[in-house]
DNA sequence: CCTTATGTTCAACGTTTATTGAACTATTGC
DNA sequence: GCAATAGTTCAATAAACGTTGAACATAAGG
């Protein structure tokens, strides 16, 4: 396991990439959730994540959302912890993360954003 | 031809099918004419996206942002014009499309959006 | 009616994408 | 050291995507 994941500079980060990023219904899922956690901690780990789908799979969206730079992760022992990386969107998309996320939010029962993730049971506690 | 082309309604508006279709540097480059155009008539037709791509590749892409519900499609004659569904995407999804507009507006020489498209000649005069 | 202009539709293609399971790496705790 | 835990990487697969050119459809102008 490489120690620290790549990860774009603020100014490496691209709308098209960042939109298609958020295009995908899983992805769209990771990101609500941890903006839903940032009242919280504003950091989970992938294993919160479990039950959105395989873990190979998600490992290959937790990439692909790292790569577009949307989130940060964040290495510790064994766990990775990730967040999203908000001041970066905004400098570079103002406002463009909030519409996704409220828009998410508003759609949550449609896009069954809820199901299969351990965090909101967690929160709901 | 058909005589009206298919569009969802607004309730049918999917914020992933929206992002998807926006996620599309071609795509993202006909909304972003679109959206400089409402300042001055609203509507632009097929043609004066020539230049963006290949007529049949450029009907693809039309085709897609009429069935994610981004733009509708009105046809006069031998001609389509084409027009933003503002009011519906801000219903649906407060504040995105601008989000979108304006980081592509910010972005606009890296994106390449203004490149061999005849709206920005016309309007330049 | 014939031609031209505007776009769409279709089939073909190569590429990218999401998904899966198996193998692997690294860290923690006993 | 050994087993368990947490994630990644790899190869394989099927589906979706973007692009192309040729054929088609429709309307306007002479």
């Amino acid at each position: 396991m490489s120690r620290t994941p790549l990860h774009p500079t603020r100014e490496q980060i691209e709308l098209p990439m960042v939109l298609d990023c958020l295009s995908d219904p899983i992805r769209l899922t990771i990101v609500y959730q941890l903006a839903q956690q940032e009242r919280v901690s504003s950091e989970l780990c992938c294993g919160d994540f479990n039950g959105l789908a395989g873990k190979s799979n998600l490992a290959y969206h937790f990439a692909k959302l790292r790569e577009c730079g949307v989130m940060q992760t964040r290495v510790a022992g064994t766990n990775r912890f990730m967040r999203l990386r908000r001041e970066d969107l905004e400098a570079r998309f103002p406002g463009l993360l909030d519409a996704v996320i409220n828009s998410a939010a508003k759609d949550a029962d449609r896009l069954q954003l809820l199901s299969g993730c351990d965090v909101v049971d967690a929160e709901s506690n």
